[in-house]
DNA sequence: CGCCAGGTGCTGA
DNA sequence: TCAGCACATGGC
């Protein structure tokens, strides 16, 4: 089957360290599983060519929702186009989307790729989901899904940590606590506004002033995140306040005020284009 | 080997 | 509100 590309790049946008269970599948394909159903994406000029397994009829749902293929987002995208600088970073990233992921899966990853690279991110999340997700065989592969909150919720973080996930071993497990018991209800975050939803999220173990605005962008669609890490730190310094020294609050404002209330699509465009040609943005 | 990574929570000013 | 610190681990 294939499905209107409809300008996403796949490659660019799974590439993008929104998420971390993609695998290179072929010369321009991508191999994941979403929920339950494996999928094989490959980029074919202006299409997506797909398969998996699910009938047809029920993947194309899955995957324009995911890849937000039908988002009509270029308006927003052209709102943050404010200066130079995005311009250029825009420019270079084009095909990049905003991916819409679970929320559980979104907001468990972040707490794992805190302080921490994304290659190793990858196996880390590879592992939990061998141990605690379940089990899928498809085309002779088995493949796992992301584990339930419930089910972590019943891990050892002990265990956690034999998997290599250090100090955020025992963050996790709370963290999946909260969800499942319902403290902090994902169902409900769904329908809040950015301001709720930030101070909801804010309440899970390990979530702080940076996961809080990943999972806000790509887990609730709420493009007014503006997450800082280290990199978009360094590339905001540079680029908008010469090299001096910036709180990661005080840069988050000014992107929300300069960039404008689609800010979180900026966020993405400088951080792809500052990892994938850091000469551009050197400190 | 040393530096670094999509930071957080805590403490003391 | 902010700076400074400890925290585990492995990629490069």
């Amino acid at each position: 089957m294939f499905l209107p590309a409809r300008g996403c790049n796949l490659r660019t946008t799974l590439e993008s360290g929104q998420t971390f269970r993609w695998r290179p599948w072929g010369p321009e394909g991508f191999a994941g599983i979403l929920g339950t159903t494996v999928l094989h994406l490959a980029q074919q000029g202006s299409q997506i060519a797909v398969s998996g397994s699910e009938a047809p009829a029920r993947l194309e749902p899955l995957i324009t929702r995911y890849l937000q293929l039908e988002d009509g987002l270029a308006r927003a995208w052209a709102s943050t186009d404010v200066d130079p600088i995005i311009h250029a970073a825009l420019q270079q990233t084009q095909g990049l989307r905003l991916i819409r992921q679970e929320p559980w899966e979104c907001l468990a990853s972040f707490i794992c790729a805190t302080f921490n690279n994304i290659t190793r991110v990858e196996g880390m999340i590879d592992r939990l989901c061998r141990a605690y997700g379940r089990a899928v065989p498809y085309r002779g592969t088995i493949w796992f899904t992301f584990p339930e909150a419930a089910t972590l919720a019943r891990a050892d973080a002990r265990a956690l940590r034999r998997l290599g996930f250090g100090y955020r071993a025992p963050y996790l497990v709370r963290a999946a606590r909260q969800v499942a018991a319902g403290d902090v209800d994902l169902a409900a975050v769904v329908r809040m506004g950015y301001v709720e939803a930030r101070e909801t999220l804010l309440r899970v173990e390990g979530v702080g002033e940076k996961v809080v605005e990943c999972v806000l962008l790509f887990g609730f669609a709420h493009y007014e995140a503006f997450p800082v890490d280290v990199w978009i730190g360094r590339v905001m310094r540079r680029a908008y306040f010469r090299g001096r020294r910036m709180t990661d609050r005080r840069i988050r404002a000014f992107a929300r005020r300069h960039f404008g209330p689609a800010c979180g699509l900026a966020q993405q465009a400088l951080f792809h284009a500052a990892r994938t040609s850091p000469e551009l943005f050197a400190p």
